[in-house]
This record gives C-alpha cells, sequence and structure tokens, in this order.
DNA sequence: GTCTATACGATGATAGAC
DNA sequence: GTCTATCATCGTATAGAC
C-alpha cells in the first residue's frame, strides 16, 4: 500500500488520461473485456502508471464510475428539454457510443454492469448501484416540475415513473441500435418522446375528470 | 480437427448438459465472464468431453444461440397472446432470469452480445445477429394480424415497429430490474402495454380520420 | 466418448531502478 | 511520479491414456 491518498490534486492529466482510455475500452469490449495493459497503451503510459495512479482493476472502473457521474452533474443542470429523451434515443443510431461524452458514456457502463451480476461485492459494480440511484433522484427533480400538480397530488411518483420508462426506453433501444436492428431510430425517439407525453397529458385529463365528480 | 460432425444424433445428453451450464453460466457471467472450466464443472463433465463436443468457446456459444432459438421456435407458435408484452415485463422483476426458460435466456444472451462489440466477427456473436433478425420476422408475423389492415395498408411496416418498441421496452426493464431499481414493474408491465395499445388505436383512427377527407 | 495432465499465452499485479 | 522487468495465476486449448 504505497498508493498515494485518493485526491485529485495532483497532476489531474495523466489521471484523466488513463479514465478516458478505460472509458472508451469499457464501452466497446466491458469490464472482462477490458485489460489494464491495453488501458496503459491507449493513455500512453506503462502499466506501472496505472497502478500507481489506482489502486486495481475495481478501483479504477468505480472511479471511471464517480468521473462520468460528475461530467453528468456539470452538464445536467436548469429544467429539462422536452427533447431531452426524443434526444437521446436517436443518438442510438449506430449503436456506437461516443466517449468523450462522459454523460451518454455513464449509461453504456451501466449495462454493463446491470447484466455482468457475477460482479455482486465488485467495488465498481456496487458504486455503479449506489450512483444511478443518486441520478435518478436528480432527474425526477427535473422532470417534476414539468409534470401538472394536480397529477402529482394524486401520485406523487408519477414523475419517477416517467423517468424510469424513459430510461428503458433509452436502453432498449441501445441495445436495438447494437444489434444491428435496420430502424428509424429518428422515427422511434418521436414515437417514445410523444407516448411519454400523452401518458402525462392522459393522466392529467383523468385526474382532472376525477375531481369534476367530488 | 479431430471433432465428430456437427449433427446430435449421438449421446444429446451430455451436450445438453454442457449448453445448460454454458447458459446458466452466461445470464450471470457475461461472455468472458464464463470460463470453459467452469461450464465442465457445473455440467458434471472433464474439460476434455467439452471440447470433444465442440470445437471452441466461440462454438459452444454459437450453438448456445441455435439451442435457445429451437425452444424459443417451439414454444412460440399460434397467434399472440395480448398480454405476451405485458408478462415478459413483469417477469423482469427482480432482474433474475430463469435458465430453464431457454426463449427467455435467449434475449439475456442478446443483451450480453449486443453489449460486447469487441467480439466483432466472433462466430457467436454474428450467430446471435442472424437469429435476432430471424426472430425479429417470426415476431412481426404473429403480431400483424392484431393490426387493423387499415392500418397496415397505409403503413406496412407499422406490425414491425411495435415488435421493436416491444423488445425494447422489455430489454429496457430488464436492465432497470438488474440495477436494482426499486420500482412496481407489474405497473410497468401494464403501463407499457397500454400504452403500445394506444399507439395501435391512435393510428388506426388516425387513418380512419384520413379516409374520410377523401 | 470420457477423462487427466499439461502446454502456452494472456492478464492482474508488484518490485525496484530512475 | 514514471517506467521496465517480471511474477503468479488463470484461461483456452490439446495430447493422449483409457
Amino acid at each position: 500500500m504505497t498508493r498515494r491518498s485518493r485526491t485529485h490534486q495532483s497532476t489531474p492529466s495523466n489521471e484523466q488520461a488513463i479514465l478516458d482510455a478505460a472509458l472508451t475500452l469499457a464501452v466497446t469490449a466491458g469490464y472482462e473485456g477490458t485489460t489494464m495493459a491495453e488501458v496503459a497503451r491507449l493513455s500512453g503510459l506503462p502499466v506501472g502508471s496505472v497502478y500507481w495512479h489506482f489502486n486495481n482493476k475495481e478501483q479504477l472502473f468505480s472511479e471511471l464510475i464517480d468521473y462520468c457521474f460528475e461530467t453528468w452533474k456539470a452538464d445536467h443542470t436548469g429544467p429539462t428539454n422536452r427533447d431531452l429523451l426524443r434526444r437521446s434515443i436517436a443518438g442510438s443510431a449506430g449503436g456506437s457510443v461516443n466517449p468523450e461524452n462522459k454523460a451518454e458514456a455513464f449509461w453504456i457502463l451501466a449495462l454493463l454492469f446491470a447484466l455482468e451480476k457475477r460482479l455482486t461485492g465488485n467495488l465498481a459494480r456496487e458504486r455503479y448501484l449506489e450512483v444511478r440511484k443518486q441520478m435518478f433522484e436528480l432527474m425526477v427533480e427535473r422532470v417534476e416540475p414539468q409534470i401538472p400538480d394536480s397529477v402529482l397530488a394524486v401520485d406523487p411518483e408519477f414523475g419517477r415513473k416517467m423517468v424510469v420508462l424513459g430510461r428503458a426506453l433509452t436502453d432498449g433501444f441501445y441495445i436495438a441500435a447494437s444489434s444491428g436492428d435496420d430502424i428509424d431510430f429518428l422515427e422511434f425517439a418521436d414515437l417514445s418522446a410523444s407516448a411519454v407525453e400523452a401518458l402525462i397529458a392522459r393522466r392529467a385529463a383523468a385526474v382532472a375528470a376525477d375531481e369534476e365528480k367530488q
């Protein structure tokens, strides 16, 4: 244990180079498919440096999750754009991820860690589960202002439900794109976005009708 | 190359034991995470037997895909039940797959092969892409009778679109379940199923309105 | 067809010079 | 902090007895 304390003040550039390399490899090769040697090669640093900056593979991936999360938090401020879901699905087209986009890349890591259940207990997977929870909370906070108050009064969880549905659709279409499904992602992006909007409108109408009866 | 020709007439039971073991491991550990030694151990056979029945890991997984596909084809005959989507999403709850259910397990393999793009060129991944196409064709054939003819006349691809959407939703909620999202899957199953039905109804109404104008 | 022993490469990780 | 050399282990695959 000759490692430095886990603070980021010293030479952040090499550490970032390693994280960027790991991210690029992870989104195409998965956790087991990403090797420390390859991470080193791609980052332009020797293996020793990787192990100086990160204790081991688990910790590297764990910090990779945080790295993406920090970027995501910085990007996703302010009220949600109505087109957010539409754009995220449309962006799936081709099934390739741009690792430059840390926020987007997080959700690919998410798919990896969700599926490899053998990694239960793995530091990185546990961190993923924790960060995912936090991201959902933040997304719910941003989506709720778009839900009519009358709906939330009846079903306080409705905002969360729309977030969950949006995530499921985005993940599902990313899988489709990665499987070479020959479909028009723009059309499905529109379809999904309008379906969610329709659900909100329908629920609002139902609540209004209910109140009428009172 | 001292292997037998690829026919299944001889001692199918051990071959099946190996496939079952591989399937169980694959759905929890992924492709890279599944080792031949572990497959052998779980099947109760020595490593040598595994390599006698299957040339290598790639071929084992390739045949695993076919194995699931055959079972799926046998199960999925006749017209679709309206509750199919509802049940497949509800079945995701907990994020665990029962490897006994080959048909369901196929879609977990699907997720694995969709994500590990490093496996491009891998026999098993190529086979997955091919089988996936075939399964979609079969699903479209079964769903189309449920779509009003008037809709299909205007948009012959509408049946396929609903199949794609249903698959995306099912995959997306499986990811959610595997990530420990604490949601009511039965509710989302209902929500998704009714959303798809609403889309069909809405499209039918739109087509009818259009014809009115003619 | 079954099984044991083993070759061989790849991978995670460390030691220690600079 | 950087880098080279190296180790121990594991994983795929094979050889060959039975």
